[in-house]
DNA sequence: ATCATTGCAAATTGTTTGCAGAATG
DNA sequence: CATTCTGCAAACAATTTGCAATGAT
């Protein structure tokens, strides 16, 4: 588990939250999830290990998760919604390909200069934590051109 | 109204859907909005017009008229949710400010040469209708430098 | 005269909340 | 042993759907 470098004990301490096993299995299972990860997905990986565990739980773990620092979330697109994934881990934006459902990683160099030339011209600060963008892959697009 | 130079009769006849009062209305309000409308904007402006006109009814109407191409629908952030505006007006996408929740819009062309680059590297073709980029506009940036 | 469309109400989906009992620090 | 946390159920918000009545062509 990558999460085990980080003291995840220190980090819900300091908030005042306690380590609970709901959380650590809620933290394991975005873990083992690597990378977007829904909440679905992530109910249903907790679920395998506990059934008990409630949606709503799930959907606190996360809130902590994500305000203690040990996890990310971030929007994927409209019908996917919102995906978490463990902080730390490398940084990267999406493609989502609209024909066949694919989902390419791509990293955060290829955006910097645009976002640079945003800040020059705009003076507008980007977040490039993390970007969906919708298109068709190489494939799909040789199948559809034009879209 | 922009759109009266849009056949929309003909729109939406091609397609088998008629041309009631409730759609023209409806076209009408996203026309007005000019750009990012929500569901609720629309409905707000459409109900001043026609307080009867139902929620769902509206819903029915973006979908229809999306469909034959008289309006785009794109996401915005996860709270702002879908929205909408008349097709065929300038694209343009958004920078959305975290900080004081101003929306400030910029050409397309900014962004082309990366999206260009997408394309030579992964062969994926984005598609570049509309972005909504998060992050600090000029103003809270120098008030909070950081995030 | 058809058949799409509307308004209403109810169903659905995704997320949040109140609370009594259980568990943590 | 004082609080925080959990599971359950119920509340919510946003969107969708079934249906009888209405309205467009």
């Amino acid at each position: 588990m990558s999460h085990e470098s980080k003291d995840y004990i220190a980090a819900l301490h300091s908030r005042g939250y306690r380590v609970t096993p709901q959380r650590l299995i809620v933290l394991d299972a975005v873990c083992e999830l690597q990378g977007h990860a829904t909440v679905s997905d992530i109910q249903n990986k907790v679920n395998l290990l506990d059934s008990t565990i409630d949606r709503s739980t799930i959907y606190r773990a996360l809130d902590i998760l994500t305000e203690v620092g040990l996890v990310v979330a971030s929007e994927m697109d409209a019908e996917t919604g919102r995906v978490y994934r463990i902080a730390g881990e490398a940084h990267h934006h999406h493609l989502l390909c609209q024909a066949c459902g694919e989902v390419f990683s791509i990293s955060t160099d290829i955006l910097f200069p645009v976002f640079q030339q945003i800040r020059d011209t705009y003076g507008f600060e980007v977040w490039a934590d993390h970007l969906a963008l919708k298109g068709l892959c190489e494939r799909c697009a040789r199948k559809q051109p034009g879209g």
